[in-house]
DNA sequence: GCGGATCAC
DNA sequence: TATGGTGATCCGC
């Protein structure tokens, strides 16, 4: 029937195609139909760029994967081996910190906005209307089983009921009895609820158990009038009891029914709400072989941040189930890059978040509108205008200011481009984004001329947004700064360029706090780039792309120089002493020598605190020594070891027979510090020290077995301090001095970290936990990107455990700079 | 920092 | 297969 259809319809269309080429000269042919027939070309005609464009895509993945087959190709077996050994190794860990003892909750309304539609219609108007959004139920329903619920977008959310099923558990029944609302229920929905044999039908095969403790519509209360019985339910104490109760209580009061997950983190509650789809919900219980389990035939494609082409890339390897994921770990951990591999891991082992995290702070805004065909430069300057004026609306509503403004176009072949430029003072108004995003439109526009530029679709971002943190630092430096009006003091020229050339077109509007801006940058540059030793000045106005800002100071610069020549004070931004010059050069000069002398202060500090052996930041010096030591150690045994297993592992991957087994730590390791830098280290340890004696216990098959270890000390490492205690932001180690002082040194020695790790010429030290370049990996996408809970709707699940760590130590350090700088 | 790409909702 | 908008993240430069 739908191919019958299918073939009139293609052939209806043809046949119209065909008639309009034949008809062109057709005399007496409406208007009318003229203009519906180019119509129908021109969607027909967009439909083959659209579909071309899709084509060309899908041949950018294959040459991905094709890349990645010949990556796969040149893996020895040794490297293989070594990788093995190397995974297995952190699966252990891994499996030491699984833990299991939260329960988190997924709830998913059911098509929603299918569901809203229908509901809505005319004839349904009558009946009262509660449903807003996720964030609505919040309040609603959701928040009296978590306060710290965890909206995701209108139709999703996450809860962590840990805290309520033991609070429950002391409940009278009456507080979990609820009454059918009369108005709103249908009689299905009575059925629903009625029939546990219905959800018990689809149950998860994880926990095949749903409602062990229902007690729906026990008449325990004989002397209750029936009416009432008939007209209440009471829920249970147990998590699907707690889950069905809200499932219920959500369909009483939106008429709209949800699915529901419950297991021991939020990865895994998010897949097992949707094995029960629709008005359904499943359980993993909180055991290690349930879960492995539930993931052994789980399709990776339903594992969140797995997409389309991260399915194809994998399916291209032969990986299409979660525990073929496992299998194939020491391979994965080649081809792919780590945050991706990692990742995959912690999805294979069903590891996932076990709290909600709060909201982060948004970090861009952008609007963008699609529209036909657009070819003139008028229209889509006014277009870009209109955008940026939307933006900024929606900017000043949340009062952010960001420094990067993003272009994006989207031609007429579907082909998307993005076109990016930073300024050192943050924009938010209309005229200062569109003050950039014209000069990326006139780029884009002149870079085709003399052809027009034509683009279905244009959109404007905002992003680079500064935090809270530093939102109230620049305010209060400002006022201060302003008073004291000693911006000239500060100013760099870049050698070599003419000021002329920075005195063009621009002409950005002025911001305040532009100083502190450009030191604040070139801090964080510092941070996120351990080569100081480039004058923090010159880097200050390297980017071509500042130099709009720059004409702005650059302005004052001379104002100043030509309303008096002569001699100036100003106070040096690194040492804060005032120096007097009658030149930048020679102000310059002296900022040089100040970033200089401060540079090898800190660093003589730093390896005096290496050597005194008291600061805690040394750990690092020492874990290169004992890794050294422990090399050699183990170097005879080395190659044996490679050589034993090369029996079982070089099978290992096709293989699922070998057993998993706990491995017990070969030597008490150092106590991890929760910092990047430890990660590191622990990383640099991986990798040198292969123990021979693992090799011959391969994990392989996890998924057979089913030992759970206890947890162990290493998941108490993020546990917050005493309050009395000053403990570092960066190395997170307690410091033993009560002085502000030296803590602050402490922490300014931490932050430098990067750089003494240059100075001190060990500049090997190994950042991957593969011998393989990541220059060679496939690059791919990963949950990587879930492990930050971030803003509202865009938000993925996922860990806060091994894979942030990076990213909290760069926005600490970024934190930190600018605290640093006014210290 | 930029640009392309992937992913979620 | 013909959705578009918003936001986030990753990877390679």
């Amino acid at each position: 029937m739908s191919d019958t259809k299918k073939a009139c319809n293609s052939s209806c269309n043809d046949g119209v195609l065909l008639r309009m080429g034949l008809n062109d000269n057709k005399a007496g042919m409406q208007g009318l139909d003229k203009e519906k027939i180019n119509k129908i070309i021109m969607e027909a005609t967009k439909g083959s760029r659209f579909y071309e464009n899709e084509l060309k895509k899908d041949k950018q993945v294959n040459q991905r994967i094709e890349k990645m087959m010949q990556l796969k190709e040149k893996i020895t077996t040794q490297q293989l081996l070594k990788a093995q050994l190397q995974v297995d190794k952190l699966v252990v860990e891994l499996e030491q910190s699984r833990n299991l003892s939260n329960t988190i909750v997924h709830i998913d309304m059911d098509a929603f906005y299918a569901a809203v539609e229908m509901r809505d219609k005319p004839e349904l108007k009558e009946k009262p209307i509660a449903v807003g959004s996720m964030s609505m139920l919040v309040r609603e329903i959701l928040a009296e089983y978590d306060p710290n619920f965890m909206p995701m977008g209108l139709d999703e959310a996450y809860l962590n009921i840990t805290e309520h099923l033991e609070e429950r558990l002391n409940w009278p029944e009456n507080r979990r009895r609820f009454f059918f609302n009369r108005e709103g229920t249908t009689e299905n929905d009575k059925n629903d609820i009625n029939m546990s044999a219905k959800f018990n039908e689809s149950g998860c095969s994880s926990s095949p158990v749903l409602f062990e403790d229902s007690t729906p519509l026990i008449n325990d209360h004989p002397e209750q009038s029936d009416q009432l019985v008939e007209n209440s339910v009471v829920f249970g104490t147990s998590a699907e009891e707690v889950v069905k109760e809200i499932r219920f209580r959500i369909e009483q009061k939106t008429q709209l029914t949800a699915s529901a997950g419950i297991a021991p983190n939020t990865l895994l509650a998010k897949m097992c709400s949707d094995c029960n789809k629709p008005n359904g919900q499943c359980r993993i219980v909180p055991e290690r072989q349930a879960i492995l389990d539930f993931l052994k035939d789980l399709p990776i494609r339903k594992v969140p941040g797995i997409g389309k082409v991260t399915e194809k890339m994998l399916k291209a390897l032969g990986i299409v189930t979660c525990s073929e994921l496992y299998q194939q770990r020491a391979l994965l951990s080649l081809l792919f890059s780590e945050a991706s591999w990692r990742n995959f891991l912690d999805i294979s082992l069903g590891l996932g978040s076990t709290h909600l995290e709060k909201d982060g702070e948004r970090k861009s805004m952008s609007t963008e509108r699609t529209f036909s065909e657009m070819n003139t430069a008028e229209d889509q300057y006014s277009m870009c205008r209109e955008l940026c004026r939307d933006l900024a609306q929606d900017l000043q509503k949340e009062g952010l200011k960001g420094k990067t403004v993003t272009l994006k176009l989207k031609n007429v072949s579907f082909e998307v481009k993005t076109r990016a430029s930073s300024v050192l003072s943050s924009v938010s108004t209309e005229e200062e984004i569109f003050a950039v995003a014209k000069d990326l439109l006139g780029t884009e526009i002149d870079s085709v001329a003399p052809h027009p530029l034509r683009i279905r679709l244009m959109g404007v971002r905002v992003s680079g947004f500064l935090s809270e943190e530093e939102r109230k630092y620049q305010q209060k430096s400002i006022t201060s700064f302003l008073k004291s009006g000693k911006e000239i003091g500060v100013l760099r020229l870049q050698p070599g360029k003419s000021n002329k050339d920075y005195f063009r077109n621009k002409s950005e509007a002025s911001t305040t706090g532009s100083f502190f801006d450009k030191k604040r940058a070139a801090r964080q540059l510092n941070g996120e780039n351990p080569s100081l030793n480039k004058s923090v000045g010159k880097q200050l106005f390297h980017d071509r792309k500042s130099s709009a800002n720059f004409v702005e100071e650059t302005k004052k610069v001379t104002d100043l120089q030509d309303s008096s020549d002569v001699r100036k004070i100003f106070t040096c931004p690194v040492c804060f002493e005032d120096q007097s010059s009658n030149s930048l050069e020679e102000l310059n000069r002296h900022i040089d020598l100040c970033l200089g002398w401060t540079l090898v202060k800190d660093t003589m500090e730093i390896n005096k605190n290496y050597d005194s052996g008291e600061n805690t930041c040394n750990f690092l010096p020492q874990y290169k020594n004992e890794n050294v030591d422990e090399c050699q150690k183990n170097k005879p045994d080395q190659l044996a070891g490679a050589d034993q297993s090369a029996s079982t592992s070089g099978n290992s991957v096709s293989n699922s027979t070998e057993k998993f087994t706990q491995m017990t730590s070969d030597k008490p390791h150092r106590e991890r510090q929760p910092s990047n830098l430890s990660d590191i280290a622990r990383n640099m340890c991986m990798k040198q020290c292969l123990l021979p004696k693992r090799i011959s216990q391969d994990s392989q098959d996890h998924f057979e077995k089913t030992e759970h270890t206890e947890e162990n000390s290493s998941s108490c490492f993020f546990e917050s301090k005493e309050d009395s205690v000053l403990v570092c932001p960066v190395c997170n180690s307690e410091q033993k001095t009560t002085s502000l002082v030296s803590f602050n040194r402490h922490v300014d020695v931490c932050l430098n970290k990067g750089l003494i790790q240059e100075l001190t010429e060990k500049k090997d030290f190994p950042t991957k936990t593969s011998n393989m370049e990541n220059s060679n990996r496939v690059g791919a996408l990963s949950r990587g990107q879930q492990c930050t809970n971030t803003s509202q709707g865009t938000k993925r699940s996922g860990l806060t455990t091994s894979q942030s760590a990076s990213k909290k130590a760069k926005s600490s350090n970024s934190k930190r700079t600018i605290e640093m700088f006014f210290k």
